[in-house]
RNA sequence: GGGUCGGUUCCGGAGCGGUCAAACGGGGCAGACUGUAAAUCUGUUGGCUAACGCCUUCGCAGGUUCGAAUCCUGCCCGGCCCA
């Protein structure tokens, strides 16, 4: 029961109807659980793995889950919490990003129990005429209750119609697959219940909403690529690391709660521990970092992320593995910085000397005449984490 | 179709004939402080140059002028109002 009552409520931001599910849940009967992911970006990041965790949990419990690749939507754009119409992806765009997208999905869940639905599937041979009969099904005072569509009619700013379809698209998936249940984020809640509204109009039984909440990135924003603030799944492990290591304090709860598997007890006791300062947000921070590479990678390669962390950033040494570049003439640090691509231009590379950011074999440069000779062996930093050897 | 307002450097947004590579804010980068935390503070943020300076950039193409992001003409794109 206990754990039936985690399944409900551990990092969960909202269930509708949460009584209903919770009898479906007792009596035990295999649900159909739908996720859709837009494919608009390369890479996932760990906001995403939120609902894919839950959703791993469900299947230990023997339920089906249907992920719907949106190669439909992700080309229009989910316009949820938009303020501008957002720039079409062409239909190979998608592709490829779909690709990534599949391999990431099953870090976190069972690829024996879930199934991949393409919404071309059904949309490729969609005519005109299913796209006015879904039209038909909507009224213009059901879209505008989503704020979003609210704010920009009344602001003014351009709404297309098609950026109105979306939810019908989103929606008519769950009468296709027959969800049971409809996962996302807290910003996905019209869409889902749109797919609630048109399921009950086909006489099927409504698919319930199960919402999660959205985690904030490393500059305490909400996680999103187009703030740059991203964990992203892809991430070698070093970097995932650092990344993670970068949040600020107060996400430290929330991202045990839906990115851990510490005891939801232990979770509860966080928050009060670090009000009172009894626990230390930076050995709890370290821990989370293991966790997340752990899981993304390996556990081996979380405890070399750490190890290697500890090193160069706690006691100030040289990384484990610096990059060697190459010299057949002496160059000049500007030249160096250059070429190894540790500035981006000359006159960035002035700039972070007289910034006081490079330095060379710890030493800080204040010249940009230094030369570096072939073969000397010397280590070029700029700022705290980009080093190359010369060699 | 008519009227009107607008397209500026990564983003937002000033500038409206020279003093503009272009205010200010955000973001990025670097420095200080640290726990690579947050917050804060400082510097920096087109390219080449040691520097003087030169080159490219203000939707696109022309033009006026000693000189244009700023004026004119045409074109492209968007908002609003009228139909």
């Amino acid at each position: 029961m206990h754990e039936l009552n985690d399944l409900l409520t551990r990092g969960v931001a909202e269930v509708i109807v949460a009584a209903e599910l919770r009898q479906r849940l007792v009596a035990g009967t295999p649900l159909r659980l739908k996720q859709g992911f837009d494919p608009t970006k390369p890479d996932m990041h760990i906001g995403h793995a939120v609902g894919l965790r839950k959703l791993r949990k469900f299947q230990e419990r023997g339920h089906q889950v249907v992920l719907i690749v949106g190669d439909w939507t992700a080309q229009i754009g989910d316009p949820s919490g938009r303020d501008e119409t957002r720039t079409r992806l062409t239909a190979a765009e998608v592709q490829a990003n779909a690709a990534t997208y599949m391999e990431q999905f099953f870090r976190i869940i069972d690829r024996e129990q879930t199934e991949i639905r393409w919404q071309s599937e059904w949309f490729g041979t969609f005519t005109f005429e299913h796209a006015l009969d879904l039209a038909g099904r909507f009224t213009l005072a059901q879209m505008l209750a989503h704020e979003t569509f609210r704010k920009r009619y009344d602001e003014g700013t351009p709404l297309t119609i098609l950026e109105l379809m979306y939810p019908m698209l989103q929606a008519y998936d769950s009468v296709v697959i027959k969800a049971d249940v409809e996962f996302g984020g807290t910003d996905q809640k019209f869409n889902i219940l749109a797919g609630r509204e048109l399921m009950a109009q086909r006489g099927m039984t409504p698919q319930h909403v199960f919402l999660l909440p959205l985690i904030p990135g490393t500059d305490g924003r909400k996680m999103s690529k187009t703030f740059l603030n991203t964990v992203d799944i892809g991430m070698p492990p070093a970097e995932m690391f650092g990344r993670v290591m970068s949040m600020s304090d107060e996400v430290l709860p929330l991202y045990f709660e839906v990115l851990s598997d510490m005891p939801t007890a232990e979770v509860a006791a966080l928050r009060p521990a670090l009000a009172v300062g009894s626990v230390s947000p930076r050995d709890l921070k370290l821990r989370l970092a293991r966790e997340i590479v752990s899981q993304f990678h390996t556990p081996a390669a979380g405890q070399a992320a750490e190890d290697a962390f500890i090193r160069q950033f706690v006691n100030r040494e040289l990384p484990a593995d610096i990059p060697e570049h190459a010299l057949t003439a002496p160059v000049t640090i500007i030249e160096l910085l250059v070429s190894t691509n540790l500035a981006a231009s000359k006159g960035e590379a002035r700039r972070l000397i007289d910034g006081g950011g490079v330095k060379v074999d710890s030493q800080r440069v204040t010249s940009y005449e230094l030369t570096l000779q072939p073969g000397a062996g010397v280590v070029v930093q700029v700022g705290r984490r980009k080093f190359v050897r010369v060699v």
